[in-house]
DNA sequence: CTACTGTATTAGGAGTGATAATACAGTTAA
DNA sequence: TTAACTGTATTATCACTCCTAATACAGTAG
């Protein structure tokens, strides 16, 4: 499925978490798809269940995907989320870096760029 | 200066380096002024001078800052930067801040409209 | 019932964050 | 030169987090 960087100063449990998001993100994972089961991933990543737990734990809390005791972990539908705390924590992260970019050098026009090219790259409902 | 929270589960020095970016992005600390020394500060906020020195240390890293020795740290001026190793880190975050946004439902024109506002706050040279 | 799922708890080892105490090196002013 | 600043480095210790390991409990499906 992917590779994680045991030997990292990233906590496994966080990169599982990126990894996952991107991969919902950018729709290889479709709304509703179920995961890997906790046993399954820790087994295939050569990692223990309870990280994994850990990663699927702060994916839900962040709205990303929903468990189903007994059932299993699905990916969160977006637009579906309506996460109020999670869109507040991203709103506050895009002004904190919009201005540590400007303060680089990254001009607003090539910042408005690399909008429109992850945009062009998404088609959401 | 500022405050600090100790109990919070972000390490000091973290927590440090944002608040000191802060103040140089918005211009309260000027170009090559000078920071408080080590010690100075350690003793001010009640903490450790090793602690104060690692953000000092990764400010420097980042292109914020820069220290002489025997002299003390001080503002490095904007647009001056030109770390290209930190720009590139930049426009990653950026493009990944931007699919997740969008993901959460953020629209691309919020995420413009919260640019130009950052925008019109800063004035670079 | 059996074999899957998610979830929770306890215990132990490894690594990081923070403190404390020094030490060394370069600058500045008396 | 000396004294008092600066940044920087090292070593030791303690607490906390990350990760692992081993269970256990609860809900689902065949």
């Amino acid at each position: 499925m992917f590779e994680l960087d045991v030997r990292s100063r990233k906590p496994i449990y966080e990169q599982l978490v990126e990894k996952l998001k991107q991969l919902i993100i950018n729709d290889v994972l479709k709304e509703d798809e179920k995961l890997p089961s906790v046993r399954e991933l820790a087994q295939q990543l050569t990692i223990n269940p309870n990280t994994i737990q850990k990663a699927y734990r702060e994916l839900e809390s962040q709205g990303y995907i929903y468990s189903l005791k007994g059932k299993g972990s699905f990916v969160h539908p977006s637009g579906k989320v309506n996460n109020e705390e999670e869109l507040k924590k991203v709103r506050e992260e895009l002004k904190k870096l919009f201005a540590e970019a400007i303060y680089l050098g990254v001009s607003s026009e090539e910042i408005a760029a690399l909008l429109r090219e992850v945009e062009g790259g998404q088609e959401n409902d």
